[in-house]
DNA sequence: TATTTTTTTGAATACGTATTCAAAAAAATA
DNA sequence: TATTTTTTTGAATACGTATTCAAAAAAATA
């Protein structure tokens, strides 16, 4: 039942040549005439013959695998990341690794998989990485790129949106519309995306003079935004307004307004970041900060090529813009 | 700057041993002495040596891979399904490559890709499967498995919900609800999927002498359930219920509704399929039929390792049975 | 202690490919 | 046609591991 797998030996004896020969009409080689090409093309055919991509990358050391680590697969961004990363890169040949982590620091289990697969590249979304864990991927050279996220010291190259300019914006744009009381629902208070929105937000209504601004904890969810803003509307009832740290969160946060019972953006504007595709459905219709996702995953494609082909580039930084896309979940207040 | 990756050959001339001995203690063979077993593991820590597991697949012919194919990675179904797809085969020590198929059928590249790759399975989730391209994985004694879908010829085993079962029961409780005008919003009309939830549906309705089913098609996405109830409702001003082929189909199908002007479900009811998280927010508050997601994983995964252990048994048909699971978006009509 | 049995060890080899190097064949030039 | 240059080819080898087999060492038994 389980026929033999046949390798480049069958098809060189089956067409009458060398396995070298065999070997280089499938590396691509042109340096074989046209008569044995054909030949061993067709003892290929007949044999179903695939050539072993783990004997093949033992020697040319390249394994054309990238491993993607994502920790929150169900938030609809990092779907939309991860197909838009399987897209590009597959078109390039390469094939992805997929790791959910289900911790929020990557584990040593999964760093060991990657290394073992000897991974070209390691694309890192929503999951922090030790600095002796990017340490071991660097000695065993392989890239490592933190995709909307980045670490203080600088360790592996970091593609992402400029939060601290968007949340600055996304305040001002609060303010000019009229609003007086605010809160922020954040993610995790150690990711660099909770941490620069918060303050570019913070420091806008600081230099005005607002200093009422309530922090509710949340996980970039839509369940720790529900909750959030229970808590926080039964404690709070003067907040006018909703900074959410992400969609996922402005939607359960819009939801659990309107189970207690009010109206967006009449009794409360909320606003989110990431413009996911749901943020557009009428039923929540969510202004929000768009993310340039696509350019994002291309940059992040074309430093980690650059960075493959050349292993001793120093680690860079890519930040791009984004910009606000009103919808009709916040209100013009007079 | 890219140091050399050392091998067992280094370890075992660091330690004083062969590489035999470090191979057999990597590979947890027993019959290592402690004395020498602590020197390899000494010397293994220091050089922070990392077998080479595409060197160790070409020997024991185990490369601990598991191709995962899917067509819409952006339903929360499915990724729902690849999560926990990957947290029960991790925690087996497979790994996961992850291929996002454009094309309805899956391609001849894709295939070729997972073949050279000799991944041990293949899982086949939201995507058709050729009948050529499943000999092909059977010559290379590749397993697949079909989740959420199967072929008539039943080349590759399958594990999916019992849909015309459900569809029967979702009718006969939408008859008995007292609903009187029914359709269906389908998704592509070739997937088992769409054929067997029609077909029980139709059939119940047949049976009590319902006749005036209209049939929409869709294609399993929020987008076509939105323009389908825009359609259906436009031309049909007297329909009463919507079966929608899936959940994501039945959000766009409510929001459609909504923007019209009309209540759910005084006006409409509607009903899905699925059960993803998005259907209990309060903003949809769908009833909806659920599918055993975690079962139909472990089913699978069984399965699947089974098949692996024994090439030679028949592809096997799983059938599981979900449950109704009741909300508010039906309404109980006189 | 002498002998037998069991355990541990290393040399040799294989997995399936790409590449180097030298030889053979073909093509180009004189 | 004879010579030089270029192209094509195959033998040998390497990538990094696991495994077989026989020998050596250790343990158990007489």
């Amino acid at each position: 039942m389980n026929k033999k797998n046949y390798t480049s030996q069958d098809v060189a004896e089956l067409a009458g040549v060398s396995q070298s020969t065999v070997s280089r009409v499938f590396a691509g080689n042109t340096n074989v005439s046209e008569k044995k090409r054909k030949k061993i093309l067709d003892a290929a055919e007949k044999l179903e013959y695939q050539p072993n991509a783990h004997a093949r990358s033992l020697i040319t050391r390249k394994t054309m695998m990238i491993g993607i680590v994502m920790r929150n697969i169900r938030n609809p961004f990092y779907s939309a990341v991860l197909e838009i990363f399987h897209n590009r890169l597959a078109a390039l040949g390469y094939h992805l690794i997929f790791i959910n982590s289900e911790n929020e620091e990557i584990q040593e289990k999964e760093i060991t998989q990657l290394l073992e697969y000897n991974v070209e590249g390691v694309i890192i979304t929503d999951a922090l990485l030790s600095s002796s864990a990017s340490q071991k991927f660097n000695r065993n050279g392989i890239v490592v790129i933190l995709f909307n996220r980045y670490t203080e010291k600088l360790e592996s190259s970091a593609v992402f949106c400029d939060n601290y300019l968007a949340a600055k914006q996304i305040a001002t744009y609060l303010v000019e519309m009229g609003h007086k009381s605010f809160a922020f629902i954040s993610g995790p208070s150690d990711t660099s995306t909770t941490i620069d929105r918060l303050k570019g937000f913070k420091e806008v209504l600081d230099d005005r003079g607002i200093s009422n601004l309530v922090i509710e904890p949340g996980n970039y969810t839509y369940e720790s935004g529900f909750k959030a803003a229970q808590e926080l509307i039964t404690r709070n009832k003067n907040i006018d307004c909703i900074f959410c740290g992400n969609d996922i969160i402005a939607l359960g946060v819009m939801d659990a307004i309107r189970v207690i019972g009010l109206k967006i953006p009449d009794d409360i504007s909320v606003i989110g970041f990431d413009n996911i595709r749901m943020s557009e459905w009428p039923s929540y219709s969510l202004t929000t900060w768009e993310q340039p996702l696509e350019d994002m995953v291309d940059s992040t494609v074309e430093l980690m090529l650059k960075e493959i082909s050349d292993k001793s580039s120093e680690p860079q930084v890519i930040m791009m813009k984004g910009h606000l896309v009103v919808r009709t979940s916040v209100r013009q207040k007079k």
